[in-house]
DNA sequence: TTACCTCCGGGAGCACGGTCCAGGGTCAAG
DNA sequence: CTTGACCCTGGACCGTGCTCCCGGAGGTAA
């Protein structure tokens, strides 16, 4: 079976070498085999789980929740494997409804600036100027702080 | 007219003094005036601008972006203000695609996995586990790296 | 063998977004 | 005037997610 090494892999991937061992260290990406010298060697699945990562970072999620999701595969519970992935399900969908939100604020200020004339009469202006109506509001945020463990 | 102190107007805003004070170092939020002795003294055009920041940013947009967005409100430039805007819009927007491509990925895994029996019979197990098609497949990502300027 | 590239582990450094602390001043109530 | 809550500045420190550098070893082709 064809394997690379951590260089190839990580070209495949469009990532630095050092973000692979990097991984590696945080429990994400384990090479399939190392060679007596201690080279590293990939598979494809590695490649596949790598690009994974770098897809749901993208997204949003930490690297902690994707180890978790990774986590789901080693589950011998499928049903607790089942509840995650529906507990992820949920929170994907939160962040799509509260971009919605964000995107339908922004498209209503878009529609009804003129583009031209008097800052006074762009309501962007007056938006994100202070007082008036919250055009962009949206739920009282869960104040995320990274301290939080 | 009532203004705040620093504390007063963190708690309204369910944020820490701390936060506040990082805030208008990062040139998000200065104070309307200070008293003689220092002290910080706000108004409601702050409190509603500190709310906006945090909601901005459970919405994925950094502090640099936000402070993008807000200076928006000093532009004497219309149309420039109306382009910046269109931009974020077209941005949030790919956000939300991205992650419904991540939903859809997540909730056909979740539909076909019977939530019991053997783990070689999960579809959420196998699509994790490595080289099956692409479940969850998502546009290759833009790597973003915290080190580009 | 020489040359050159890749890889190794360990550790330092960085940007971001806070969070906390020390040492001291301010303010309002009693 | 005292007390206690609040606020000030400056700087250290933290978790996250990399990124870079070092000295040395492995691999490969001429």
């Amino acid at each position: 079976m064809e394997t690379l090494g951590i260089g190839a892999l990580a070209k495949r991937a469009g990532v630095r070498i050092d973000t692979v061992r990097y991984y590696e260290r945080s429990g994400l990406l384990a090479p399939k085999t190392r060679l007596q010298s201690g080279y590293r060697r990939y598979s494809g699945a590695e490649l596949a789980r790598l690009r994974f990562i770098r897809r749901a970072q993208t997204l949003g999620f930490s690297l902690k929740e994707i180890r978790e999701l990774l986590a789901l595969s080693k589950g011998r519970d499928v049903a607790r494997v089942k509840r995650a992935a529906q507990a992820k399900l949920a929170d994907v969908e939160q962040r799509i409804a509260a971009l919605q939100r964000m995107r339908d604020g922004l498209a209503t200020l878009v529609a009804a600036c003129p583009g031209h004339g008097e800052p006074a009469d762009c309501p962007i202006l007056r938006a994100l100027g202070g007082e008036g109506p919250d055009l962009l509001d949206l739920p009282s945020a869960p104040a995320r702080r990274p301290g939080d463990n």
